[in-house]
DNA sequence: ACCTGAACACCGTTCAAGT
DNA sequence: ACCTGAACACCGTTCAAGT
């Protein structure tokens, strides 16, 4: 019998580090954060798992690179208007790049290339500018933003994954965390108990949006700078 | 040759789900995240890998029952005074907790058994109330100072388990992402640029309560109730 | 009821060897 | 310069067997 060669197809393409993030991210999309291997991953390209490490460092720039791949695709295609207009749009199209894809929040704070949150915070820091926020007050101002857009995104990619992992669909899983909270003991957690119906029936959307109309509020309003001149905070590290 | 009993030491307490949590804290503390296998605290428990799995479900688990009770065991410990200095200090203390123990944040957003973020949540809930907040206000204003803390509280986790892996102290790491920074495009990047030079020497703390107490001033500020209604987000899911 | 530890089915990463 | 794929050193988790 002679030996027939392996019934595997071979690339045409050669490997690049672009090919290897693009099937990655298909890769993400389709099977979540443990669908990435670098097995399946080689396989999908057609090679064996040492030639990605000829274009990719690690797991983790893997990760990032496909992270920040999708986040510039969308940051870049924001149209400016006003600034308040543009800075809630940059903030909901991170919201809905989450959305659809759950596993980019596990890799947002990663600060390896320093690629997607830089992106987000040029964005939003160049609106806090056309708004008209003295310099002195544009760190705090973006800083607050930040971590605000980061926060709601983080969790809302976590949202997304639990519910992924338990098969459930928004409503289900909202329903849920609902009976969850209204089964909180009343003494120990009367506000989160309070809030149990209304996590039932929100739109993330609006109420993100509603946040970040809130954090323009207060940059808006002028800090009590006479206070005490600078606030001390005491360190117990 | 009698055959002798290994010279391993039998342990003399039971095992338990407490004492299991307790030793994976440590566990994480010395090692990090990395340091938490299955092995590791079985070896320290001397006990077998499977011994764990009947007091404890699965890992994720076992680093969110970790995680909780860090931070139970920190905002417990929070004394109440005017409601604008505890949640300062409530969360002053998740930043703190995160400091000493970076791995928090991977298991924060966790909703599992919906434990670390509920009891922030309630903290602070309860001191919105304090303030005097309308009912209706009470959601966004609760929701917007739980996605800012913990998106600072992620951000922070992420430096901190950054500069560990690359054994960077806090101002050689700020002096990386500084120079990192100094040396983006000047056309594409004019915003981060400017703050490079703030980045090297700010102080996170002192930061993160500004961006507290922008929030609170948001909060204290009316919402235009006037503009719209109902602000009509259009979806593009 | 609780523990043991071998075994299973995976991982990321390396590296000698090929073209 | 780039690719191959076997091999290494791990993982989390299961489960028959023990006490």
């Amino acid at each position: 019998m002679a030996k027939r060669p392996p019934a595997v197809q071979r690339r045409e393409e050669s490997l690049s580090r672009e090919s290897i993030i693009e099937a990655s991210i298909d890769l993400l999309d389709r099977n979540g954060e443990h669908g990435l291997t670098f097995r399946a991953l080689s396989e999908r390209l057609s090679t064996g798992p040492g030639a990605i490490y000829w274009h990719i460092a690690n797991k983790t720039d893997l990760l990032t690179a496909a992270c920040d791949t999708v986040v510039a695709r969308t940051i870049s295609g924001i149209a400016v208007t006003t600034p308040e207009e543009t800075i809630r749009a940059v903030a909901l199209s991170l919201f809905d790049v989450i959305d659809e894809h759950p596993w980019v929040g596990s890799a947002l704070t990663s600060i390896e290339g320093l690629s997607p949150i830089v992106r987000i915070l040029e964005r939003v820091g160049q609106q806090i500018r056309a708004l008209g926020v003295a310099d002195e007050d544009q760190w705090a101002a973006a800083g607050a933003l930040m971590a605000y857009i980061l926060g709601v995104s983080m969790q809302n990619a976590a949202n997304r994954q639990l519910a992924r992992t338990r098969g459930l669909n928004r409503s289900d899983f909202l329903a849920a965390v609902s009976a969850a909270w209204s089964q909180l003991n009343a003494k120990e957690y009367p506000f989160t108990r309070s809030l149990a119906g209304r996590m039932r029936h929100h739109d993330d959307r609006e109420d993100f949006v509603a946040g970040i109309d809130l954090i323009l509020r207060g940059i808006h309003s002028p800090p009590p700078r006479s206070r005490q001149q600078q606030k001390r905070v005491p360190r117990t590290r």
